[in-house]
DNA sequence: CTGAAAGCGCTAACAT
DNA sequence: ATGTTAGCGCTTTCAG
């Protein structure tokens, strides 16, 4: 392994030259770091990172915590924090928080966590109250929902507004009985993003005049499995509807594959409406209505929230709250043919 | 921050004592282990990655060099490679090589790239070839497909294979004229995946004595969008086709769309097969056929590799190869109708 | 503008 | 079974 010494040696300086030349500081004259730059290139020297961590204090790492890689949604977001963070000269370590979300917090608290800058927290239904146990042992930023522990910086999805959206159009294409599959409307659930999704939902359907029974909310896993099995669900009850919100597009598309093998024709007997705005959601058959959230204005307010925190920018009682915007992006499934 | 010292100091012992805890080793006491324990947990210790690092030469990260993780294929392999690194104890951070390849490795190389103790490369498109940059700086390991660099550890896909199964069952099902995108059969084309599998495809049609116009092989961008538009490129050649091969799951979801969008009814039709057995393949209207490969062995064989060859455990020209098996899985977008 | 020295927190090697 | 010492490669501080 090469070092800075042996690069000093090389070019005839000191090491704090050569220090001062990678970290591109001034007061180095073009001639010397000439010199410091050819050494590097002939030896192939690259900084060693952790020796640097060691002496700075800071790894230049943050995590980030999501439920599940393996979901468009969450591969979207991903692949926008990679690329956004390394702008900021931070690496990104993915921490899939899963199924059994409290254990696996509970286990990153105690290991891994500190050798993180930062930690960006982005899980569908995580409640607020989980990022309170990050508080104090790092800089934290909670990533899509509103979260009820005041003291932590978080960036809001447009969740109830998004949802309300939905609801309007489904009822202006002509939808009157609603269902909803992936999100509750129950104030003892605790407010992910389900919940929010589901109460906005239920409050803009109302404020249109259309009552929307409570059984016919269901929760259910985020997969395309858990869209297909709810929608068999909602139709063994029997009730009847012709308006469907899911909470997710992922399970938007397991739904219509449901609707599709019972026979019943989307958007002919059915509206039905996602929310994420996927890529694939543009290529389905039907292609599917959705909620576009500002993805890369929530990453750049995220990462910008959390790259001043671990600057200790700000101090401990001025917490931040972007609050997002989203847009209707209007597709087959819900475009009912004139009848 | 809280370090060892205060940890041993609090415990009345040696930092050794508390390495040695820490790090399992045995010799120690019970009683001791518990005083150590009991400090630890009351000053709410967490070793020192960076430090820990410095002095041991080896950061516990490998890198996971990928174009795209938002890309269902990807997603579900970063998921499996993250889970399976941390059974032997390393992180994973994941390299968006992206559409500039050469670019990006080349900036990798002479940064990140010292830190990590092992790379692994997966590249739907990446030549044998740019494996090799990497040899003998850091062991590597290459997922995915047959390189024609020898020197290096790779955990091959059943490329050939798979797409011959896609390609007797298509014409087992009646298709006469076939036709692909994703990938073209031609020497001069570097061997990625996509070459693979149209070698494949097209020496096992020619074999059942079903010949293949090469200006229905073509290439494109692996996304929906890309596939979308090629089966529109297909279309306006104007030659008849009535089976459809995508190198990509989402190359065929895309195409299935195209085709939708044409009044081409799949499988009434048109037969169109994909690869990969992505989640949502089995969930779109129609599902669509695939091959499915083995991720989760190739998985565990690349990772059993990799840890090896950082371990030192194997010589510099003693590498491995491990060969994947691919599994057809059919549904409904090539199950003909009886007519 | 450049150099010398100290030390970040940990563990390998060697005492005891 | 536990303690002591040295040093990993870098940057901060202070001197020139």
């Amino acid at each position: 392994m090469v070092t800075m010494q042996d690069v000093a040696r090389h070019a005839g300086v000191s090491v704090m030259t050569v220090s001062n030349v990678i970290n591109a500081r001034p007061h180095v004259r073009d001639a010397t770091r000439d010199r410091v730059l050819t050494a590097i290139d002939d030896l192939g020297y690259a900084v060693n990172a952790a020796a640097r961590s060691l002496r700075q204090g800071r790894s230049g790492v943050i995590g980030l915590a999501i439920p599940d890689i393996d979901r468009p949604y969450f591969g979207q977001l991903a692949e926008l924090i990679v690329a956004r963070a390394a702008q900021d000269g931070y690496e990104v370590v993915i921490e899939h928080t899963g199924a059994d979300r409290e254990r696996e917090i509970g286990a990153l608290r105690h290991s891994r966590l500190r050798s993180y800058d930062g930690l960006l927290i982005s899980a569908v239904n995580l409640s607020g109250a989980d990022a309170a146990l990050f508080r104090g042992e790092l800089p934290v930023v909670v990533l899509g929902e509103r979260s009820y522990e005041e003291r932590v910086d978080h960036v809001v999805m447009a969740n109830a507004d998004g949802a309300g959206m939905i609801a309007r159009h489904l009822i202006e294409q002509g939808a009157r009985s609603l269902a909803m599959i992936g999100g509750v409307h129950d104030p003892a659930v605790p407010a992910g993003a389900g919940t929010l999704r589901a109460a906005g939902f239920v409050e803009a359907a109302e404020a249109e005049g259309v009552q929307v029974d409570r059984r016919m909310l269901v929760d259910c896993a985020y997969s395309f499995e858990g869209g297909l099995r709810s929608v068999e669900h909602l139709l063994g009850t029997g009730v009847p509807f012709d308006g469907l919100f899911c909470a997710t597009d992922v399970l938007a598309i397991g739904a219509i594959r449901g609707l599709h093998e019972r026979g019943i024709s989307v958007p002919g007997d059915m509206l039905v409406a996602g929310f994420d705005d996927v890529p694939v959601a543009r290529f389905t058959v039907p292609s599917v209505t959705s909620v576009a959230p500002d993805h890369a204005g929530m990453v750049d307010a995220a990462l910008a929230m959390l790259v001043s925190r671990i600057a200790g920018e700000r101090g401990a009682d001025d917490y931040r709250e972007h609050v997002s915007t989203a847009r209707l992006q209007v597709r087959e499934s819900t475009r009912r043919p004139r009848s």
